[in-house]
DNA sequence: TTGACAGATGAATCACCTCTCATGTTAGTG
DNA sequence: CACTAACATGAGAGGTGATTCATCTGTCAA
């Protein structure tokens, strides 16, 4: 892959309850409506309004059950992050994989996200939720992506399919565009997918800014 | 200017009372008092966790003073969110203004970005919050700059200065890669300025992107 | 100096929140 | 079929928040 994800997606833990004990099918399954109640909540309503009797109400349960699988309101929305966050590296990676040319693939991440946007809306709402929500967590948000750009860059500059630079920077840089774009024209624009002559002269803005050479085969 | 703040940045209007009544000297110090405490205080806690009682303690007025003044919480916070756009796009038009030849003009703008961003991390922070608090001032947040990219691009275009493209979409592109740069090498490292090895790369990125010509003198 | 009114006050109201806990329920095992 | 450990419940304890309002104070024109 060249411009992608190819650090290795972290796998889940299997989760224990609060009581550090491990959980059995059922409560496997409780624990999972609640982690998706919480998405979904925090997505619509936000950090502060989406209040505990408001997730295990979506969830279909009691209050109290909730303090059996998180200790705190800060500990789901933390998780929920950290899920998120693999759920569009894993997209973006796949999405990459699809792809035979650099060009391909590169285009192929590209699409991948903003096809997740799309479908997951949740993603941009919560993450800048973050910023109060849970600092640690967007950073590590953002630096896991970053990061997962960097090998494919790397990997491109020593081939010589794009100028050499900081991939660290240029990783940035990608997903700023990326995010960005993604708020306008998915998110804003309540769509399915983004515009066609607006992701083609994306790409081309981002192939000229990295001084991509012309398609090749890659390996 | 090249690619920059043209649009007239719009000016404040006198702000009236609750009731609708022009205000004296004292009311209008106390309205500012209230303003630059609010600024200070969403920034530092966050739309939630920002009271009415820290504000107006910010302030070293009583909690009702704060409604002689502001309908509501949201209220002032709508107004912070226009007035912060006002001030970075101000600092964004006088930044471009200094250069002569296109490719100064365009990096002064950027550059005033980031010492705006670095001297008042309070926008990026209270930015983020809006997209609960108040999308419809996140939106006009954003449209607005990326509004003032348009006529310089077009100009630029024009003349020949960059190859011809949406410009739209290239003012968001540039305001996504400003926004995450800032984020990540102004205030995470809670830096007075960007590292000039950053800043000169991402203009040599955008320079690219955009199919920028050599320089000339402009006008 | 005084009258009038804009400006300022902060206790009180009502709403809602997180988290705890004593108690009830379920499902699988011997 | 009884037993028991894991699971689930929801009422409330203990807080905090936005907003209102009856009342007081400062200022300035006459």
């Amino acid at each position: 892959m060249s411009i992608g994800q190819t650090t290795p997606i972290d796998r889940d833990v299997e989760p224990l309850g609060v009581d550090g004990q491990a959980l059995s099918a059922r409560g496997l399954r409780t624990r999972r409506k609640l982690m998706d109640a919480a998405v979904a909540t925090f997505a619509e309503e936000g950090w502060h309004d989406a209040s505990i009797v408001k997730i295990t109400e979506a969830a279909g349960v009691a209050q109290g059950t909730f303090y059996r699988y998180f200790p705190s309101k800060q500990a789901i929305f933390d998780e929920v992050v950290v899920d998120l966050n693999r759920r569009v590296r894993q997209a973006m990676s796949e999405g990459a994989a699809t792809g035979t040319t650099r060009s391909e693939k590169e285009e192929g991440g590209f699409r991948a996200f903003f096809e997740f946007t799309a479908e997951h809306p949740a993603l941009y709402r919560i993450i800048r939720q973050a910023e109060f929500a849970s600092p640690a967590a967007l950073h590590l948000h953002y630096d896991r992506i970053a990061t997962g750009y960097v090998d494919g860059l790397n990997e491109a500059m020593d081939r010589g399919d794009i100028l050499r630079g900081n991939p660290e920077l240029i990783g940035w840089m990608l997903m700023g565009i990326g995010e960005i774009v993604g708020m306008r024209w998915v998110l804003w624009n309540d769509a399915r997918t983004i515009p066609t002559d607006v992701f083609d002269e994306m790409m081309a803005f981002i192939r000229r800014g990295l001084g991509a050479r012309d398609d090749a085969e890659v390996q």
